[in-house]
DNA sequence: CAGTGGTCTAGACCACCTG
DNA sequence: AGGTGGTCTAGACCACTGG
């Protein structure tokens, strides 16, 4: 189902979706300073204004940030699953050492119905499956599901994403040009199955936090599905409102 | 550990102010259709666009609501703990009947530690202790525990909460004119203790959802210190981002 | 100092809603 | 038709950064 096209387009929007393209193409990479306000506004043929409005709607919604006396400048997308961070449970402050990924295998398996449904595919349809865990000084504390339709993302395989380095996201940004924002997140208590208690290293009766994530493109498109399950005895998962 | 005041204050934010003391105050009720931005342009002294800016910034922070054509309204604040809905867990649009709290008992406990701390008091400063459960057509999903500094709201007591009804956060910004909203969430999986577990007719090694919740006024200073158990076998949190 | 983003103004016109 | 918010312009000046 498409969303509806609205009648009118304002000027700041197409100016938007021109530095998108910009951005997305690689034209202007990570940190590069974009032209000033005038420039921009010269060049698009609108006021500075507009011009303005385009880039404090980009700023809002994290494709740049800019700093008064100084410039504007492309946002480096997250490179992995990053909003959030761990914390001792009911302290507000007090964060852990971060959590480092790393990659387990990949695979195709066929979409089961929730998750075709969830990614608006036919059921079926062959998923890239990766596994991932997250170590912190030697400890395994979470482990990573993720799903990726084969159709949008071909020739991913272990290699490219091991080659790759810096993450997920930071490779489907450069390959692929796809910048993936959360849609949803879905959170659960759950006892652990034989196969991730092993990986974690847990008790039977460890329970763990169920994250269960929508990713999708800046356009709402929805284009992965992860779940990752987080040892949280002695760690919070923290997310700013 | 108080904010640095910034030295330059533009006009918006003074008039952003001025608006929000007056729906504070009651001034402007909920659902109040405000004056054009030509009204308040011409009340405040400052040109339409200024007027403008602060409008849209307090409709963004959830203050305002506006429509074209028709006019600015006070957005009405969340009666309670609202930003989540329980969803089938896999799924993203599956919605469960809604939740009703319902009261348990309102008590004064000392602040232990952490709490102090995440709400700015001193060690041993008087709390309210709220305890709250959840249900959804008969059956107990969730319990809530809820701290409140005594020495800000004062003469709360059970008997209010139950007559005021509506909600803890509407019979806080009625009775003492404060909009809460979150400021940090912190999600982990865990085991119930005895208590907890009768409230929920849970079994022993059920996992739940233990969502630990700091709430603030609107200028960021922590006052509710709040812990939700949700039984989450058949039902998932799911935020939207 | 020059260059950037940030604020503010006055005015015009457009899109949308309601009666 | 009249009133509302939404867009857009041209121009001025301010606050901040860095060389």
């Amino acid at each position: 189902m498409p969303a509806d096209q609205p009648r009118f387009q304002p000027l700041y929007e197409q100016i938007r979706q021109r530095i998108v393209e910009r951005i997305a193409s690689g034209e202007w990479q990570a940190d590069a300073m974009l032209p000033s306000e005038w420039e921009l506004a010269a060049e698009f043929a609108v006021s500075q204004g507009t011009a303005r409005k385009a880039l404090n709607d980009l700023t809002r919604d994290g494709w740049l940030y800019r700093r008064q006396g100084r410039g504007t400048f492309v946002a480096p997308g997250e490179s992995e699953w990053g909003e959030g961070k761990l914390v001792s449970p009911g302290h507000f402050a007090e964060l852990a050492d971060p959590m480092q990924p790393e990659l387990l295998s990949v695979a195709r398996v066929p979409s089961g119905e929730d998750v075709a449904r969830a990614l608006q595919l036919r059921r079926g349809a062959m998923l890239h499956h990766v596994r991932q865990v997250w170590r912190q000084r030697g400890v395994t504390l979470a482990v990573d599901e993720i799903l990726l339709p084969v159709e949008r993302f071909a020739d991913l395989d272990s290699r490219r994403l091991r080659l790759a380095g810096g993450g997920l996201y930071a490779l489907l940004e450069r390959q692929y040009a796809v910048r993936i924002r959360p849609l949803h997140v879905q959170y659960r208590g759950v006892l652990a199955d034989r196969e991730v208690r092993t990986l974690l290293a847990a008790e039977p009766d460890e329970p763990l936090l169920s994250m269960v994530r929508l990713g999708g493109t800046v356009e709402g498109e929805p284009v992965e599905w992860r779940q990752r399950l987080l040892r949280s005895a002695r760690w919070s998962w923290q997310t700013r409102i």
